[in-house]
RNA sequence: GGCCUCAUCGUCUAGCGGCUAGGACACUGGGUUCUCAUCCCAGCAACCGGAGUUCGAUUCUCCGUGAGGUCACCA
């Protein structure tokens, strides 16, 4: 059996978002998971809608989740190159035997003239179909004009790894155009060359793409060619609507998740069962696993929901997996401007304390900020306090003095502040959440931190006693 | 409008004729000597509707309904 070969063909026209890495990813899958190759191909047949930097784009995003490819535009392989426009050539040749054979021919109307039958259509509520105004005589094909496919319109019904039998009567063929009069080839004609000839052997794609298929098939016998096995991949739809996934929706595209201090082990870990399971009650999958496991059949049928909730709490659950270490290099862009003073063996410290906080990287730039910048007393976060509230001044005053005593001569590590802060609630009989709340506001000026002795241990001695007495000299008698 | 496809908690899903319809996210309540978070426990919550097939339908069939796709010299 020849191995198994799928491809990711995306249209350099704008950046990939996270259906497009679906479609991507579950491709790669499928190679993988039969000791396949998996290759990168890119379709710029729309020379007009082509965008700036959209290729190296597609690029960076692919190789950062991981999902590498054995054949593609900037490494090669045994069927480049790997790009559409540079294989115009090739579409010529299987144009002129389309033309010799006599299934396809030059379309002789103007664009203005299809235009007007096309709004014909509309207004009678019946689906256009070039073929019905199928010209009876054609001139000979001199790329001016657009190359039509002369189909043979059947009934079709094929087998579809996700969706299953499908099939559609001979009403939806037609004779699309193979060749632009510009002298690029069409989607429809291109991919399927291309496909054909490097020897592509599961096609997958979106949902938009079923109704094609029977063309598609009808032009695989005109050419003389076995069609690919054709999976289906639903829709990702917006938070809020059944809409298609789409940028207004908040969709971002994966190097901006990957900015925010996602990991990309979440981002395809949540991708791939957005839409697939293998029947356990496993949430979170490696890629090892993955490859191991999947399979188009269990694919969902139904478009999904992109649910960012789901991918924060998958890529917390990850974050508080890893070992502090790698942790570390992975959050060395997020840390706060002052941070820069601070030496590793602190900031790995203070890491610690945040770990099991973070939802994605960047949120440690402003949760982390006080262990290395000292914050102006702030009023507010008693006079909101129901417990410190109802304290006067002078009270509290009292309390932190008593505090400044007590810790003056600790050595400030965690357990010796446990016990220290603890004499301390029996002294001034004290609730820890008046004493303790009291504290932790003096020495974070934020509204949450992680425990107070651990925080304390970390900050250090002498900046801690020193905010303890900002806060005191702050404080109104 | 024609054609095609889809339909289980708010969300992602398990289920493939017989289950108290399971899990997870989210949410709510409780516990872990303050807060935030983690962790643990508990709770809330679903088979789109109607016929049929069957001893029995979430599951099979049909008809509705709803949603999506498609009908380009875009992919």
């Amino acid at each position: 059996m020849s191995p198994v070969r799928t491809r990711f063909a995306p249209s350099p026209t704008g950046f990939l978002h996270v259906g497009g890495v679906r479609t991507a990813l579950f491709a790669w899958l499928v190679a993988k998971h039969f000791n396949g190759q998996f290759i990168l191909r890119f379709e710029d047949t729309d020379q007009k809608r082509e965008v700036e930097g959209a290729k190296d784009h597609l690029i960076k995003s692919l190789k950062i989740l991981g999902i590498n490819y054995d054949e593609g535009p900037d490494i090669g392989g045994p069927y480049a190159p790997y790009i559409q426009s540079l294989r115009l050539d090739s579409y010529k040749t299987w144009a002129n035997k389309l033309v010799e054979s006599g299934r396809a021919y030059a379309d002789p109307y103007t664009a203005e003239e299809v235009q007007f039958f096309r709004k014909e259509a509309a207004e009678q509520k019946k689906p256009f179909l070039y073929r019905n105004h199928r010209p009876s005589k054609t001139e000979q094909w001199d790329g001016s004009k657009p190359l039509r496919f002369r189909s043979e319109p059947k009934d079709y019904a094929w087998h579809d790894e996700v969706m299953g039998d499908l099939s559609t009567t001979a009403d939806v063929i037609d004779d699309f155009v193979l060749i632009k009069s510009d002298g690029f080839p069409t989607y429809n004609f291109a991919h399927i060359i291309d496909d054909h000839e490097m020897n592509i052997t599961h096609v997958l794609r979106g949902q938009e793409f079923i109704s094609s298929v029977p063309n598609y098939l009808n032009l695989h016998e005109a050419l003389g060619i076995q069609p690919p096995i054709f999976a289906t991949m639903p829709h990702i739809l917006g938070p809020d609507g059944q809409k298609k996934l789409s940028k207004r929706d908040g969709a971002r595209d994966v190097l901006e998740y990957i900015d925010i201090g996602y990991l990309p082990e979440a981002l395809v870990s949540f991708i791939a069962t957005l839409g697939w399971n293998d029947g356990t009650e496993q949430e979170i999958y490696s890629t090892s696993e993955l490859i191991n496991k999947f399979s188009l059949d269990k694919v969902q049928r139904s478009g999904a929901r992109f649910d960012e909730k789901r991918l924060n709490w998958m890529n917390g659950s990850l974050i508080r997996q890893m070992d502090i270490k790698s942790l570390f290099s992975s959050v060395r862009n997020y840390w706060p401007p002052e941070a820069a003073d601070f030496d590793d063996a602190y900031k790995e410290k203070v890491l610690a304390l945040f770990q099991e906080r973070l939802k994605y990287f960047s949120e440690l730039t402003e949760l982390s900020k006080f262990f290395f910048k000292d914050l102006p007393v702030d009023p507010i976060l008693i006079s909101e306090n129901k417990q410190l509230n109802k304290l006067s001044g002078g009270e509290l005053k009292e309390l932190l003095n008593k505090t400044l005593t007590k810790l003056q001569d600790s050595s400030f590590n965690n357990e010796e502040l446990i016990e220290k802060l603890n004499q301390l609630l029996d002294e001034t009989n004290q609730k820890p959440a008046v004493l303790f709340s009291l504290i932790r506001i003096a020495i974070s000026q934020a509204p949450s931190s992680p425990p107070l002795s651990e925080t304390l241990a970390v900050l250090g001695k002498e900046r801690a006693l020193q905010r303890i007495t900002d806060q005191i000299s702050a404080l109104s008698s």
